[in-house]
DNA sequence: AATTGCCTACCTACTAATAGGTAGATTCAA
DNA sequence: TTGAATCTACCTATTAGTAGGTAGGCAATT
């Protein structure tokens, strides 16, 4: 088999979060996408907290190891930050995952089952982490300048590429995440 | 009467929309929330999307007012999106409206009711062009040097601003909204 | 080799609760 | 006494989740 029915559950569940956030789907949404009963999904995954927790911690070892094999093969922090902002860039040009299922989730935070919000919360220190030490070690290589502490601008560039997500979808125009994003870079430089 | 029923159910509405989203609340909610029955709400509003759709025209003429008045009020362009930004910042502090219902139904555009979504786009259109007009002001009269066009660096501005909400929900910490949209104006002056 | 038991995966058929929405009667104020 | 506001009482569809059963694979026992 290619693929597991349970990879194909996460799978779609992910494009239907990412589409319209935890109460935007339903297990009959996925059973009709991939061709097998509600049932089904229940025997995979017995509820909905639990389907989207196990959603998150596959998304979070993507996520890690997306980003450590930006900091193992590329050593320049500057194309660091690039190379995180072009991930995203082509998600979203190729409208494949044109938004992040964290960011998704976060906005409806208040209302999600505890165990997910916790992962939710998790996804964005781990980012602001990553980007702060990215940064860290750009001033220490004289490639950046910051006006305020690292990890402030690590939540300064990660508002702007949530924020660009959200104004690409709102005006149903991909480009401009490139727009908003792009001169944050330069910005840095010293 | 202080506030009529429509006016109430329109509050708490956009509390609730606020909260969780277009698919995170229900009539059900709105009607225990005022303590009256769901089918009197659907007297004054026929259905959720007109609703919304209401509640999103009186917040558009909510938030024009807000932004003429700042105009109207403060000659500094600087001070004027100094204004905007503290107007957001208070009530975020203040967890009275944590996060812009717009920005909010942004996110789960897809899915929203063709009515409701365009009421959402125009709100990114408006607030885009008063954004980019105050830069354009603040140009002429020396107080800004942009490093990209106007309604470039408008987009910038707007996007900080969601991605700020967003990261002061995520973390629970209103006051990461201000760190990271304090330093933006900084960026702006000559 | 055949049987037994267990397991995974999936099914049909159901539940209780909730969703948005409707019909028609009643109350109440102008 | 008309009309708006609210009510009770309902409807249909959908929600997440459950009960119970079937088909086939795998392995140990006979």
């Amino acid at each position: 088999m290619e693929q597991t029915t349970s990879e194909k559950i996460l799978d779609v569940a992910q494009t239907l979060v990412v589409a319209g956030g935890y109460n935007g789907f339903s297990y009959a949404d996925i059973s009709e996408a991939i061709g097998i009963r509600k049932a089904s999904i229940h025997h995979h995954f017995p509820t909905k907290a639990q389907l989207v927790s196990v959603l998150l911690q596959r998304y979070a070892k993507q996520a890690e190891d997306g980003l450590n094999a930006v900091s193992a093969n590329v050593s320049n922090p500057v194309d660091r930050l690039q190379a995180y902002f072009g991930h995203w860039q082509s998600c979203i040009t190729q409208t494949s995952e044109p938004f992040c299922v964290c960011a998704m989730l976060a906005s409806e935070i208040e209302l999600l089952p505890e165990e997910v919000a916790a992962h939710v919360r998790r996804h964005f220190e781990n980012l602001s982490r990553w980007l702060a030490s990215t940064l860290t070690q750009g001033v220490k290589q004289g490639q950046f300048r910051l006006s305020v502490a690292a990890e402030e601008e690590a939540q300064i560039l990660m508002a702007s590429v949530h924020g660009a997500m959200l104004s690409a979808r709102a005006f149903g125009r991909p480009e401009i995440f490139a727009a908003i994003v792009g001169p944050q870079l330069g910005r840095l430089s010293p």
